[in-house]
RNA sequence: GGGCGAUUAGCUCAGUUGGUUCAGAGCGCUUGGUUUACACCCAAGGGGUCGGGGGUUCGAAUCCCUCAUCGCCCA
């Protein structure tokens, strides 16, 4: 049949994907062969593809792909997690653009909305996988508030609660006022944002002096409750004990020494906030200070504040510099450029906030995480991320793991009525039960769930258990064959949110590691180097280049580009390369498959190459096992690409390639068959659509036939001494089509090459490849050179190839010379190690061999160039 | 301010415990090419004082110190 062309992705990809899930070739259950188990991280259920989610699927898809054909019982879990604030914020949002307010629904009605917009967005991004060619088990798809992963959640907090780990706490907290919930540090993005220092006058009581404090949020200033100095700034010494009264406000505090105060900012002297500073909250604790809150839960300001009650915080900056300057408190006002926390979620500047927050204690829960990490049972790549992680982990403050928001998993908690008292339960009836041991009367009337939810990172903090059932039901088939699991592949940005919680969680719950290596992969940016974000809106749309290039091209214009842990650049050019590379192994396949055998007997040339071939192959696929098993994995593909395309296309097809209108041997295109399908192995866990097409139509297959459980080649002999050999076999080729190309003689044209040897003997075992491949005549020993030859050495042999009209002695003579030069002077570095006996005795033994070798070869050829030239002298008269 | 890391060809990056002709790869670039698998291609070629300076060593891209620039994390 013919085959078009160009490779056309398109055509093809929907087609094996098919008939891949009808197969069920994707699908894993427990069995006698050894596991390997990846849990995809989840993304967010109503999020969409972009390009990181590329590049981390590709990753796990190759990874899972060779497991599999290494005949491994290969497990990859799909699914999403709740995202609570980011698709609450969404709901949200699309009922406020219907006029409502999710307080006035209630929380069941509220609930039913989110669970809708899940329903109608959920799950896009799993389709989109599909696209990229994932094999993930789709039969094992899980969603972090399905029934079993929300029960599992449940029962981890009460046991953790039971376990004394879980309190609930006054604490600071990062309070993102359009999205009314407390975030966690790590949510907190800090942006150099410009700003204004504000200096304002601070009268002292009992006297008309003034102390100026300079803050760059006077809003706040109704909510001072002291003010602080450096007890030993000489300038404030007269004011120890003494008061200031706060201005518009006009409320009289103390001043107050702490050494907390840095003499050289500011004014030297510091307003005291501890209701909306996190400094400013411990110094208040240390001294006991009034604790005024003045804002309400959205960011304005409430009746405490006593001023511009309803305001926001900026409005309220405003209007009391203007009071301020009313009153003359205005000392002056200078432009300052600060950090100011932003929320990632909403991208509005956080607020420190007083708030009753549920934590888990984490110091000794994490204790098991951080030695499994240091003493590489779990590995990570990179390896440096290490440092990152202990330092995390070493000072790993408690998490803050609620949420003042409804979609999510609801903290069960249950407070008593009448009471400031609370019992923690897995449902309301075995609350009841508790809660009657203190009060029989007690009914389930009485009691009432806390409101807030879980932060989402709770629930995906034991993925690797949940999804296979592993809490509640810890000794169930699942849990028991693919836990641990073999590796994670994520994203840096998230080693706390997530990797170091999920080994927190693996040990608490299994007292053993959730994965075995963890694979870092870069962050995607733009040609500038910039994030993709949609905010810059420079991120392509990951459907439309696999539209334009083919999910095969696509995943290796990724993964060419991204070594572990490291940043990589997208341009075009990537996929575009990809799509070339499927297009070149498409016609590879395209030209074998148009090959006739013959009865003729085998060529030499052609055994040859396929021994020399064979050997090729033994030595890249060793190479590959190493690389794979340090997850370099854009080594990997480059490997496995110049494999293909320089050896394979360029040199192993281009010499076995039958003459115009020949047929070729049946045991050559048995044998070139054979060494496609490897190769097709090799590369099938990178690509997978243009492998299997190909491989279908290499030979007959029957239904259910998949390259996909084909077994992967693996390392066998490789004779080095032959491989080596033929590299100056290439080396000959290359400088005889050189010349062709410099004296202009068409390739058409035969030629013949010469040969003297000055010692040792001349191995005739490439001679024909290298006829074919230069298009000679023959290959014979010369003892006398003929005018006019053009010469070069490779190794310790002298060639010539006589072009008397073209040739020019004089020209070859200086290139011969230059050559010499070099030799010579390369010779000369070589002497002087040897010669210096600190080298000689320090150096191991086989470095100095190698040192040797490399003065036998050096001098073998200065003998050669030599001879060479001396012979060009008497030829030019 | 504290910590971690980086700086190698025009671009993106390898370079594994210091030791091969070790200064590499891919892309790009230059030149030539209608060789019937592929112009999404073929052949050949140029290109780097390994961020600067100092040191250790027989020997440094690799180890140490220092400076500069950049990135990330934390405060």
């Amino acid at each position: 049949m013919a085959l078009p062309k160009n490779f056309i992705p398109a055509e093809i990809e929907e087609k094996w994907y098919s008939y891949w899930l009808e197969n069920k070739f994707f699908h894993s259950e427990p069995d006698d062969r050894e596991p390997y188990t990846i849990v995809i991280p989840p993304p967010n259920v109503t999020g969409v593809l972009h390009m990181g989610h590329i590049l981390n699927n590709t990753i796990q898809d190759v990874l899972i792909r060779r497991a599999r054909m290494q005949g491994k019982n290969a497990c990859w879990v799909p699914g999403t997690d709740h995202a609570s604030i980011a698709t609450e914020a969404k709901v949200v949002n699309k009922l406020k653009q219907q006029g409502i307010d999710k307080h006035d629904i209630g929380r069941e009605e509220f609930l039913k909305h989110a669970w809708e917009w899940t329903h109608q967005h959920g799950g896009i991004i799993l389709k989109q996988l599909r696209k990229l060619g994932a094999s993930c088990d789709w039969d094992r798809t899980k969603f972090t508030l399905d029934e079993d992963l929300y029960e599992s959640v449940i029962k981890v907090f009460v046991d953790l609660f039971n376990k004394g780990l879980i309190y609930r706490g006054i604490k600071m907290v990062n309070w993102d006022p359009v999205a009314k919930t407390a975030i966690s540090d790590e949510e907190v993005e800090y942006k150099e944002t410009p700003g204004k220092l504000y200096y304002v006058r601070y009268k002292i009581v009992d006297s008309d002096d003034y102390i100026v404090i300079a803050t760059t949020r006077p809003e706040t200033i109704l909510a001072d409750t002291a003010v602080c100095v450096n007890p030993n700034d000489e300038r404030f010494k007269h004011l120890h004990g003494k008061k200031v009264v706060v201005p518009v406000i006009n409320r009289v505090v103390p001043i107050i020494t702490d050494e907390y105060v840095d003499i050289e900012f500011g004014t030297g002297c510091l307003k005291i906030t501890p209701a909306h500073d996190p400094n400013d909250y411990e110094i208040g604790l240390k001294y006991g200070l009034e604790i005024i809150d003045i804002l309400n839960d959205n960011g304005t300001l409430n009746e405490k504040a006593e001023f511009y009650i309803g305001k926001s915080r900026e409005e309220a900056r405003d209007l009391i510099m203007i009071d301020i300057e009313k009153q003359n408190l205005l000392e002056k006002i200078e432009n300052y450029a600060h950090n100011v926390g932003y929320s990632q979620r909403t991208n509005v500047p956080i607020e420190p906030k007083i708030s009753l927050q549920w934590f888990l204690k984490m110091k000794e829960l994490s204790k098991p995480a951080l030695d499994n990490v240091l003493n590489d049972n779990i590995r990570f790549f990179p390896q440096m991320l290490k440092n990152t992680y202990r330092h995390w982990m070493e000072n790993v403050r408690d998490w803050n793991i609620s949420r003042q928001l409804w979609w999510g998993h609801q903290i069960p908690a249950y407070y008593i009525k009448n009471t400031s008292e609370f019992v923690v339960a897995e449902n309301i009836e075995k609350a009841l039960e508790i809660a009657k041991i203190k009060d029989k009367s007690l009914t389930i009337n009485d009691l009432k769930q806390e409101e807030d939810v879980l932060d989402t990172w709770f629930s995906s903090w034991i993925w690797p258990l949940s999804v296979f059932n592993g809490i509640n039901e810890p000794d169930n088939k699942d849990i028991n064959y693919y836990y641990p699991t073999n590796v994670l592949a994520t994203a840096p940005d998230i080693i706390f949110f997530w990797v170091a919680r999920m080994i927190i969680s693996g040990y608490e719950y299994r007292n053993e590691k959730p994965f075995q290596d963890v694979y870092y992969t870069g962050m995607v940016r733009d040609e500038l180097g910039r994030k993709m974000s949609k905010q810059l809106g420079n991120s392509p749309d990951p459907l439309d280049l696999i539209e334009k290039f083919g999910a095969d091209g696509v995943r290796v214009g990724m993964l060419l580009c991204s070594p572990a842990g490291g940043d990589l650049l997208y341009k075009d050019d990537l996929p575009e390369q990809g799509r070339n590379f499927a297009n070149k192994i498409w016609n590879a396949g395209r030209l074998i498959d148009s090959w006739n055998a013959g009865k003729i007997e085998q060529p030499k040339y052609c055994k040859v190459a396929i021994e020399w071939f064979n050997n090729k192959l033994n030595e890249v696929v060793e190479t590959i096992e190493k690389l794979f098993e340090t997850y370099r994995i854009s080594e990997v593909l480059m490997t496995v690409y110049k494999l293909f395309w320089d050896d394979f296309a360029s040199w192993y097809l281009e010499i076995i390639k039958p003459p115009y209108q020949t047929p070729i041997d049946n045991k050559t295109l048995v044998q070139t068959k054979e060494i496609f399908d490897k190769l097709l192995r090799l590369i099938h866990p990178f690509m997978p659509f243009v492998t299997e097409e190909i491989w279908q139509n290499l030979s007959e297959r029957q239904k259910g036939d998949t390259i996909m459980l084909q077994k992967m080649p693996v390392a066998g002999k490789c004779d080095k001494n032959l491989l080596e050999k033929f590299e100056s076999v290439k080396n000959i080729i290359s400088t005889v089509r050189k010349h062709r190309l410099e004296k202009k003689i068409k390739n058409t044209e035969k030629l013949a090459l010469n040969y003297r040897i000055i010692e040792g003997k001349y191995d005739n075992y490439f001679d024909e490849i290298i006829i074919k491949s230069c298009n000679l005549e023959n290959i014979s020993l010369e003892k006398e050179v003929q005018a006019g030859s053009v010469p070069f050495v490779v190794k310790n042999i002298e060639y010539f190839i006589p072009i008397e009209n073209v040739a020019n002695p004089a020209e070859e003579l200086e290139k011969l010379q230059k050559e010499l030069e070099y030799t010579k002077g390369f010779l000369i570095g070589v002497d002087k190690k040897l010669s210096n006996q600190r080298f000689v005795e320090g150096a191991p033994a086989e470095v100095v061999e190698r040192e040797q070798q490399k003065k036998a070869d050096a001098e073998n050829k200065i003998k050669a160039l030599e001879a060479q030239i001396e012979n060009l002298k008497n030829i030019i008269p």
